[in-house]
DNA sequence: GTAATAAAAGACTCTTTTATCTTAAATTAA
DNA sequence: TTAATTTAAGATAAAAGAGTCTTTTATTAC
């Protein structure tokens, strides 16, 4: 898997918000986790370290709930991505050696950034809003099940 | 990270035992693991499912240990990756969502799909034979270290 | 045949990740 | 000001991954 379940998880519950952002009401984590069929406590963990990292701002109390921090056009996936799994995704070697650099490179090694590159721009190149329009617009439902 | 530990070095294994197929005598698990300082009893077990795969051969007893099965020049990393962690690899979700299939796909969905293919040519355009042959012209080291 | 060697097998431990449960703090509404 | 709601925080538990240790089995060399 090429990002924790923490992330994946993240990921969407982002997407979550950004669609529901045009009610500009705080979106309860309680009914998210319900939608997403995520374990509400996970999944308030993952969240508050997007509250802690600036992508989303949170307020408790009845009417409480998350809210995206900037304008879903502003945040990317690989914003989210590197929230909860940080820069290792695009900076690990393939083949989990230590230090081990673009000097005197293995013969894999041009390859594997080429292919972590492309996932990176894949990320990037896709913000919170298009993609959530885009799933809305396709009808799909983020669940997992 | 991509493959799992056991996975990378399985790779590195292979390889180590490729470089050493000219010798013909068995390739020592004790040797192989000072060499990559893997630990000896964990690589044994990864080694036990290439043997069981049919990639790998081995010998018990004294001058015993593992040889390739197969001469390295039919052998890509490809099929090392595909004994240890299998298919999943190359099949799972970017956003970890079971079941989800390319019927309407999510706005990750093509891009995502090129950068899995990308991967699984990355391991198959290569070799145990080559990749060993590159390793050892550059005078890398396989190493953990 | 015996002793030494080396892989096979399986039990066990440690660590990290994932998930759950409990309590605290903040906010709202009555 | 009180009760209800909802996130924050932190302890605990379960599962998976990684690594270690012990015993068994097969093979070699003497
Ligand atoms: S040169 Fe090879 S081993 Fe080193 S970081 Fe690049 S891919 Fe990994
Ligand atoms: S459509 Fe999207 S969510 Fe579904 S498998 Fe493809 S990348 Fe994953």
């Amino acid at each position: 898997m090429v990002l924790s379940k923490a992330c994946t998880y993240g990921v969407l519950a982002s997407l979550y918000v950004a669609k529901q952002s045009e009610n500009k009401s705080y979106v309860s984590i309680r009914d998210m986790s319900d939608e997403l069929n995520i374990s509400f406590h996970f999944l308030t963990k993952i969240l508050q370290k997007l509250t802690a990292e600036g992508i989303l701002q949170s307020h408790k109390g009845p009417k409480g709930g998350v809210l995206l921090a900037r304008p879903a056009q502003s945040i990317t996936i690989l914003d989210v991505v590197l929230a909860i799994d940080g820069e290792k995704v695009f900076t690990e070697c393939v083949l989990g050696l230590p230090g081990c650099g673009a000097q005197r490179p293995c013969p894999l090694h041009n390859h594997w950034v080429t292919v972590r590159e492309d996932l990176k721009e894949m990320f990037t190149a896709k913000t919170l809003a298009a993609t959530s329009d885009d799933i809305r617009e396709l009808g799909l439902r983020l669940s997992l099940d």
